[in-house]
This record gives structure tokens, C-alpha cells and sequence, in this order.
DNA sequence: TTTATGCTATTGTCCATGACATATTTGCTT
DNA sequence: AAGCAAATATGTCATGGACAATAGCATAAA
């Protein structure tokens, strides 16, 4: 039913796979079309919708846009020029980083260019050796993350192709486990326990390994799922495993409501004394930062926060 | 607009909430709801679907059914009496190589016996030392394999949880990934190149690592690009980066017909002299296995498919 | 007995429109 | 300015109808 991937031609897409690459509901896919005229997409041979490329491309950069706290009704109908002059003017952010010509900066740089040159074995092996050179905390806050930010950039802008993205992912996740598997240690009773999940919706991965990278090098027992965890299953596992924090990330293009709705689902189901702490660039987070919850605004307030719970738990 | 979670003494669910934590969609919620009387949700007061957690919990095991290639007309009418026993009644594969006493079906057991007494940390540990012991090759098709098969049918059976899952897999990921690092040499232009990944509807990305771990131990270079690469991605990948080789993984779960059709399709994307490798547990692979598609019929095919292209191609 | 072929019931997803709770902005008053 | 109320914007849910793709089954052919 979902075969709108197939053709090569003209590349269109079904509203389910509108849906998934963009985070756009359906529901509010057709109800844009209802009353903002965008997007407008054709209809196949059985009627049903179906998008162009463009369409999709300009609901994505829309989505950011959204993400960044602007109003559909502002942004919805608005050219593509219009646009991507806003986007411009926000996703500036560590490309300066990158061009500091400081230590740190130049080494992204490099991770950059070797990434916009498809060196992806280059790109690994830059890593690694960074990750040697500075150790991971510094790697992670000061390269890794921001490199993702840029990657996150390019491919919201549409710079990239997916096996781009596909790929640089792959080569973290490498990165990343490795430097895991060096961090941990086989002390047992370390302390905090930690279980590190994500809601059912968010398939990233790397958020979570850094948050659990920098966790273990802070000494803490981490406990990984992986991502897409049902509710209840976070609360069984905590049931069994009794961790003293549950650790949640949420990427950009996260579903406010459903953020809000699973934390507060979430506080209810865990006993008083586990704390959630949620991280991720969900602004959501930010904007209106639930009850109950430990918002974790950059991966730095990590060791900040564990810090703080080793004082709070003798 | 979701508050349902609200009331803490009869949890009840929101349409949203369940589609979350079945990964049923909403409109096939609805339509089951309109066709087999099941589930049949209350309402709240603003007259939305408010579902209560016992059905919620048949609902999953309606979901695992349906994976296993039941059929919701049988299945969705059901007491939760009956399902239980089809439930039961799945299958029992190689839980008989764990019981022979021999060197690695020993391991096996034990292996099989941390996972059961959910000592994630003590089956990571064994999985590390096992592999050290028997080398990746042996390991992989003797040990994890099998292992893999098991849990499945656990999982099948609804004996362990999701989360058991989750934690097993990610358990497993991380053995496989430091295998795959402690394989990967730097020499360059080793051959094959193979590029892995899998199809847009397949998620399970341990049999993937299954298969990078063991061509790279064959000293084949191995492009991974992780899961869900849309067809025409890998098409452009095999553009830039040239491999000898796309590798495909299948699940068990993957509908038959968009297998064949994906990869007649790949066929038509890649140049003549690219090969496709097909491996996993798709049955269709083996009953009516695509022209111009190398099937790899189990693991230890691997090693032989890499001798014979090497012979063919100097 | 197996293999192909056509028919039928099943099933998931889509569509259109309407409704409304919640969030945000605007405008008015103090 | 600051507080508050009214208006507007927005996402999600509901209903009921439609239909293409799929699976199952029976029948015919090898």
C-alpha cells in the first residue's frame, strides 16, 4: 500500500510516507491542504494523494521552522525563497564553530569536509582518533554534537541524500560504541543506575549514545534499551532493574503533545523516587518543560546533573 | 487533547496512546472496533475512545500474532483465553541445541540462561569472552545465531516482554559492533566492497551486523548504511561509492511480495556487474528466489559466496 | 501429488467533512 | 506596563464510505 517509493521517475510519495519523512501527522497534512493551499499534492490514478518531491522538501524545511517556535499560519503558505531566507538567518549556529580556527573547531571542520567529500572511512577514522586525542566527553559536547547539528542542518535543508545521512549515522553509532565499550567498566554497584530509552516515535539512536557515553564515563551503571520503548515497558523494566534515573531522548522533529503526554504518562507509572531526566533538542522541552522531569538542556548538564544526584544520594 | 492518562485508577488510553504502544494505527483501531466488535473502547467525556488497559494489553498480544502470520479475523474476535494457547503453541526450534552438552551448545545454554534470569550485564560479559574464545566466525553461526532464533520464539510466544527484547538486542548490538571495530583493518582497497543495509520496511538490524561482522572477518570492505535505506538511496550510493557487492538482510516478518518486487526493482537500479546478496529469514528467498539475486541461505554461506567471488573476479 | 489460475472474502489505508479542546494572539481596561 | 477576556489559530478526533492489495480457497491442468 506504501509503494510510492518504487518509482524513479517522478518521485512522489503516498501521505503515509509524507507522514514518516517529515513527522507530519495526516491528519494535519489534509487540513493544511484544507485551509493554508499547501501542500497541494496530485492525485494518482485511485485518487489518492499523492506528493511531488518539492512539496515534501519544503514541508520539511516547514517542520524546522515549526520546530523553531514559528506558527503554521506564517509559515505554511510562504515561498520557498521566503523560506529558506528564514532558515538561513537560524541554522547558522556551529558552522561558526567550525570556522574558529581554534583547536577544537578545525578538527569539525575536518570531520565536515571529510563527510561533504563522502570519505566516510576517512570520516571513522578522524573520529576514532579523535575521540583518543581528546577523550570522549570533550569529543562528544565539542565535536560530535555539533557535527550532528550540521549534518541535522544539511539534511533538513535538503543538502543531502538520505544514504548520506544513512551513512554518517552508521559511522557514529561505530564511533560511539566503541568508545562505550572502552568506558565500561566491570565494577559492579556503580552508581547512579541508569536505564536510557526512547518514547515509541523517535528512532534515533545517537542522542541516546552519547547521552549513555557520557554517562558511563561519569562513572554511572547504564542500563540500554535502544529506542522505541512502549510506556509500559519502561515501567516494567524499572520494575526489574530498579534504576535510579530513567533517561529519555527526544530528537527535533518530536511531537510536542505526544512528548508532554508521555512524560507526565511516564512520572505517573515510575515510583516517586526514580527521577526522568529528558534530553534532546525537542524545543518542547525547553518552551514548556514538564513536571516531574529533569530537563537536560545540552548534553554538558549531564555531568552537572550527575553531580548533583551523587550530593542529593548519600 | 489527550488527557486520558489522567485518571489514575482505571487507566484508560487515548486512540493515540494505544496506537503508540501497539504500533496499530488509529484507523485500523477504528475499523477492528466497526468490523469485529473488538476492541470496544469507552468514552470520555468529551465523547473520544478511551481504552482500558486490559484491552490495550490483548491488543499487543493480537499484535504479536498477527506478526507471526495470523490473520485478524481469526485472531481480533478472541477470547484472551484462546489467544493464549495459539500463543503457546509456536514454535520450539533450536532450544534443542542448547540442550546437547556439547562445547558450544553448553554456552549456548548458559547464554540462554542469563537472558532468562535477566542478568543483561552477566550475558554482555559471557557474549564478549565467548566471542574472544571462539572467534568471531564460530561465534556468530554457533552461538548468537541460535541464540537469536530463541529469543524470537520466545518473543513469538509472549514469554518475555518488549523490553526483554530490547535490552537483548541492544545487548547483542554492542557485542557485535566490538567485533566488527576490533575486525576492521585500515588497509585499504580490500575486496569486495560490500555495501549493507536494508529495505525501507525492515527495522532488525542485528542480522545486518551479523552478516557486517563476518564479511569483514572474511577481509571484505564493508560499506554499512544501516537500516530502512529507500531503494533508489541505495541505487545512489552504489553510484559513489562502487561496491562489488549490495547486501540485503530479510526478516522473518517481511511481506513476501514487496521483497521480490524490491529486489527485482534494485536489480533494474544497479549496474550488471554489481552483485545483490540476499540473506535473512524470509521464507520467499528461498522458495522463489529472484533471477539475478545471490540468496545466502544461512550464515556460514557467507564465507563460501566470498570465496567464489574472489575466484571469479582477480 | 504438485502446480497454475481464477474467484471471493478479508483487511489496511485513504478520503471528506465536521467538531472541538487547547494554545496563542489580540485588544481592551486598569 | 500589566492583567484579563475575547477571538483566532491549530491539531486531533469522529463518522462512514470506498477501494486496492492480499490471502485463502476451489477448481483445472500437468
Amino acid at each position: 500500500m506504501d509503494l510510492s517509493e518504487g518509482e524513479s521517475k517522478h518521485l512522489t510519495f503516498s501521505i503515509a510516507a509524507v507522514e514518516r519523512d517529515t513527522g507530519i501527522g495526516k491528519d494535519t497534512l489534509r487540513v493544511w491542504e484544507r485551509r493554508y493551499g499547501f501542500p497541494q499534492p496530485g492525485r494518482d490514478s485511485f485518487g489518492e494523494r499523492s506528493y511531488p518531491l518539492a512539496q515534501v522538501e519544503k514541508l520539511r524545511i516547514i517542520k524546522r521552522l515549526l520546530d523553531a517556535g514559528h506558527r503554521p499560519g506564517q509559515v505554511v503558505a510562504m515561498s520557498v525563497e521566503q523560506l529558506q531566507s528564514i532558515t538561513e538567518s537560524l541554522t547558522d549556529g556551529p558552522m561558526a564553530l567550525a570556522r574558529g580556527k581554534d583547536g577544537v573547531g578545525q578538527l569539525l571542520g575536518e570531520a565536515m569536509g571529510l563527510f561533504r567529500a563522502q570519505d566516510i572511512d576517512g570520516l571513522r577514522s578522524h573520529l576514532h582518533q579523535t575521540v583518543a586525542s581528546l577523550g570522549v566527553n570533550r569529543f562528544i559536547i565539542e565535536l560530535l554534537a555539533p557535527l550532528n547539528s550540521m549534518v541535522g542542518d544539511a539534511w533538513m535543508r535538503a543538502e543531502i541524500q538520505v544514504f548520506e545521512e544513512h551513512m554518517y549515522t552508521e559511522c557514529a553509532t561505530g564511533v560511539l560504541r566503541q568508545a562505550i565499550h572502552l568506558l565500561s567498566s566491570h565494577t559492579l554497584h556503580r552508581q547512579p543506575r541508569v536505564l536510557l530509552t526512547t518514547f515509541p516515535q523517535e528512532e534515533h539512536a545517537v542522542g541516546l549514545l552519547m547521552a549513555e557515553s557520557l554517562l558511563t564515563s561519569q562513572g554511572c551503571h547504564c542500563l540500554p534499551m535502544g529506542v522505541k520503548t512502549p510506556l509500559s515497558d519502561i515501567a516494567k523494566a524499572a520494575q526489574v532493574h530498579h534504576p535510579d534515573i530513567v533517561a529519555l531522548s527526544f530528537s527535533v522533529s518530536q511531537n510536542p503533545n505526544h512528548v508532554l503526554d508521555g512524560l507526565a504518562e511516564l512520572r505517573r507509572l515510575l515510583p516517586e523516587q526514580v527521577e526522568i531526566w529528558a534530553g534532546g533538542r525537542a524545543p518542547v522541552l525547553q518552551r514548556r518543560p514538564p513536571a516531574g522531569v529533569t530537563v537536560i538542556a545540552d548534553l554538558a548538564q549531564i555531568e552537572v546533573q550527575v553531580q548533583r544526584w551523587r550530593k542529593r544520594k548519600p
